[in-house]
DNA sequence: CAACACTAGAGAGTGGCACTATCCAATACA
DNA sequence: TGTATTGGATAGTGCCACTCTCTAGTGTTG
């Protein structure tokens, strides 16, 4: 397969096919000459993935590198994954958050995290003190249990995980990543349609 | 309070300040001369939202002016607002989707929309896809869990909305945009927490 | 084998975004 | 009176994700 028939097959444009090589995010074809170069299936399920990180995942192509990286390297453990590697989402904000008050949450849910600084705490102390910040009133009773939901979903998700590590890397990294949209979609149809029966 | 001193107090650049303003993000100070004008607690407040909304939410300048503006009218019915009105969490894909596969889920759930092809429903049927074209496997039971879940959520949700209109408004605005990063934070904190306690 | 299409690779260019910097004339304050 | 600050406007910056252009070489078709 050429690489104006791998653009066709994936709908990415030659140009953007050539800038991903050149980045990085796609593996180079097999050479055939100077100039040219054969390219199969692979390339295509690659791009694919490329296009779903970067456009529903919404991954920026430095992170979507990252993460096909990581997918590519087999796994010390999945919880030193997890906790070290999550693959971050949005591009996170660098500055400083106070991380005491997600702290606190995490205590009270009796989430003993090895890691008490790492990425996702972050994240979590964004988001509490975006809510804070923004005058918009969320008691810690609902914060723990909007806890208490995710941690059951997540327990759902974890005891789905694959055996074989190639595949668990797989799973946990693109189900982070890709299962966020569907999460969000979801409950936002859910607001829709709970309104839509419960109001006039 | 000057626009320097509302710079200082809330951490925003004073050119950043102007920049709002010029966009529609901020209301003008009392103005008390050609060159001068007073801010107040009004506008430190609404700083830290534009900032929450931008920073957190992440949303684009010009969705947050769409956001706020929307806040400052009075909605038509709770429904409608949630239907129609729904803030874009992240730059959705202009693309057209395939929208079959989101109505089949959403007619097993039972959950009757009156508009099938709103903008949700395309960010459905967009996440659907994206697992889909990525090679990622999820099987339609795995979506209709993730929907009863979110259902359950959104009930919980939906039985705070305050009966006030104005408080009602901002609180599903609000609430969707900005618990979004905290449902997902907790997500990935959850998954972190189930595979320190359950791998060795 | 000649004419044309296609390719790899590299560099420069583009358009959008969220600021950020610079100016100016007009106040405000010390 | 003199220094600081402001509103308003315009231009510039840095980053990002492409996209375009070019060159020299290669495949392919009649």
């Amino acid at each position: 397969m050429r690489i104006s028939e791998l653009s066709e097959e994936t709908g990415v444009a030659v140009a953007t096919i050539k800038y991903y090589l050149r980045e990085g995010l796609l593996h180079e074809g097999e050479r055939t000459s100077t100039t040219q170069a054969r390219y199969d299936t692979s390339h295509v399920a690659r791009l694919r993935l490329i296009r779903a990180l970067i456009g529903v995942g919404g991954l920026s192509v430095a992170t979507a590198r990252d993460v096909l990286d990581r997918l590519a390297e087999p796994p010390e453990s999945l919880h030193e994954l997890l906790d070290t590697a999550h693959p971050p989402l949005r591009p996170q904000p660098d500055e400083e958050v106070d991380t005491t008050s997600a702290a606190e949450v995490l205590h009270e849910l009796g989430w003993e995290l090895r890691t008490a600084h790492s990425e996702p705490v972050r994240r979590l102390a964004a988001a509490l003190e975006g809510l804070d910040s923004a005058g918009f009133p969320i008691s810690r009773e609902d914060v723990l249990n909007y806890a208490r939901r995710m941690h059951q979903l997540a327990e759902a998700e974890v005891a789905g995980t694959p055996q074989d590590p190639g595949e668990a890397l797989r799973y946990v990294v693109l189900g982070t990543i890709l299962v966020e949209p569907l999460l969000l979609a979801l409950r936002r149809l859910a607001h829709i349609e709970l309104s839509g029966r419960l109001l006039p």
